[in-house]
DNA sequence: TAGCGTAAGGTTACGGGTAACGCAATTGCC
DNA sequence: GGCAATTGCGTTACCCGTAACCTTACGCTA
């Protein structure tokens, strides 16, 4: 705190080359070890940064090579959801490998967020994006096109993305739901979740559950809670909402497991029986679904591995490699035992 | 893909003011809006960097004024953990605000990898650090004082950090429990846990768990797992394994919540009765918790808030605010219903 | 109308590296 | 021994903004 200013500055590197007595470029060549210096001055050029403790300084390689930075951004919704905490490891991980740095940002679900850190974050000069989601406002999708990155959408699967895509298909994650609990003959259904936009995934996927349901001769009536985060308690509180306005739902599908297990507790607590008396369905099959005694009834998509994937397709575009447009990383589902078993 | 290459040159300031008849410095002025210009001038620069899309070069900023960035690097062991997630959340949430970008590394509770992404993070030039864990390396240490930049050390309470520190007394927390038990009228304990490292809090926890039980005349078995991720499958396993070991545990103490629930449903699959039979007891207190039909035994620990301080206090230290060297949050137990109650 | 202040803008010099090029000394080869 | 090729290093210019300083034009006052 009350030290003197004078220690703040950094060792530069002409700083070492002087140390050493040679020019600011040999010291250059040798700290990146590209030749055209002999074994005695790169031992000594060396030897200088160690006693002198010299860190290179990454903004000016980047400014002068006027190449990009090894940076990342990663824009996610909310890491409250473990699912995109699992998706955010993924990614990290892998690209740490390869000598990348993840910038975050969370976009709380929301376009205008996503904009504002995209703007900053592409005053970075960053390698690349990974943006979760594909939708994007349209000042974002300007400045994205100008900036000329690679790009990777993940989460939706988009067959137009802006540059290379990677995720499922909600659509059809929701109606595969939806067919299924329609096979176990539930036929009056209820859905808890938190979205109003209908920009989002999980607006697709209970767009394609109604499809489902409603080909099937039944009916969805719906619960969306006001508050944004799709937790526990949302799950608990939609239920107690949904059941109160309409007596005859039989079974409840939820925007994730989260809610689906505060669902769960709700109607356990009220006395009633699952699936005996309700069934109840999640999404996003939570590590925790393992080891609980009752099988929450889910769909399963391999989180861990999306975020590597699309780590993958950044690390591949970034190498000038081939990279597929659009790329479905799959899902399946979890009969589990909150539903009445299918009779077919 | 296929496009020219020629449009991949980024408008440059001069550019834009060029396009505005005006010199480089009247647009970085009036971009900047310190003054200094006619309305007409920054009119008409902005209508130039409106048509051209100028996004500005933060690296050339940050380089020109020989200033820190806007970047914090974050290090967090991993976010498999929820807790972690919820630290990492509440960091990014409140440094958002303010304009700070965060920089995530994770270090899968390694000093080994934890120095390698200090080194590389802070040739960034970082504006501080926030580090998770009291323990680096020998290297790591020297590189972080050379670089003269804000710490804060979260999760350990740390009397003599670095720089700053915010988190919970470890130690405490462990002998809290384990006097909490004692208490119960266990003597007998078990703990699960996955660390064979002394360096980290969990094994502070242990230790102080430790203390407390044998100042009450108790005893502990333990039971380390091999695995480094300690989550539900490891709970479960380290549990039969433990009871395999010891058939005299009363209770048992896990390194985290999700370890508890791992054990607590082995117990459950073995026909046991909890509490009755054997107790359990947790750390951290997951969210999930609150919506179960027992409640999880456990010591509450507000993560989102332990982000959000450490975040503050970064903040303070770059605007060079008086800071706290040492900060505690505070936990909680959680009586609970998966021990015997206390009869005291 | 000289003298001065101020608004509005231009000029120059960095900052920490790197690409491109220059050049002397050594080595290889016939 | 003469010439070219290579090795080993230095010089210069540049990347994109900004701080510091300088210039010009105009208005006001004594």
């Amino acid at each position: 705190m009350s030290e003197k200013k004078n220690k703040n500055k950094k060792i530069s590197l002409s700083e070492v080359a002087t140390a050493a007595g040679v020019s600011k470029m040999t010291a250059s060549r040798v700290l990146r070890g590209e030749g055209g210096y002999s074994e005695s001055t790169r031992a000594l050029v060396m030897q200088k940064v160690d006693e002198l403790g010299y860190l290179p300084n990454r903004l000016a390689t980047v400014f002068a090579g006027d190449k990009s930075s090894t940076f990342v951004g990663v824009s996610i919704p909310d890491l409250g959801n473990e699912v995109f905490a699992q998706v955010l490891e993924g990614i990290d991980r892998k690209l740490g490998l390869f000598g990348h740095q993840t910038v975050l940002g969370l976009t709380q679900h929301t376009q205008k967020a996503e904009e504002e850190w995209i703007k900053t974050v592409l005053s970075w000069q960053p390698a690349g994006l990974i943006l979760t989601g594909r939708y994007h406002s349209a000042r974002a999708t300007e400045m994205l096109k100008a900036a000329n990155v690679p790009i990777v959408e993940i989460w939706d699967l988009n067959s137009s993305p802006m540059d290379t895509s990677v995720g499922i298909n909600h659509f059809d994650c929701g109606f595969d739901m939806g067919r299924y609990l329609v096979g176990c003959g539930y036929r009056e259904l209820g859905y808890v979740g938190t979205s109003h936009d209908t920009a989002n995934a999980a607006a697709t996927r209970l767009d394609g559950f109604t499809r489902a349901v409603e080909g099937g001769n039944g009916h969805v009536s719906k619960q969306l809670c006001l508050h944004d985060t799709a937790n526990y308690y949302t799950g608990y509180y939609g239920t107690e909402q949904l059941l109160a306005g309409t007596k005859s739902v039989e079974c409840i599908f939820y925007q994730n497991d989260a809610m689906a297990f505060g669902g769960l507790q709700f109607v356990l607590s009220k006395g009633m029986s699952v699936p005996g008396d309700i069934g109840i369905a999640g999404w996003g099959d939570l590590p925790i679904a393992s080891v609980l005694p009752k099988r929450m009834t889910s769909m399963h998509v391999p989180h861990l591995k999306l975020g590597q994937t699309a780590a993958e397709m950044m690390l591949a575009r970034l190498s000038d490699e081939p990279v597929p447009v659009c790329k479905d990383i799959g899902f399946h589902l979890i009969p589990g035992t909150t539903v009445r078993r299918a009779d077919n």
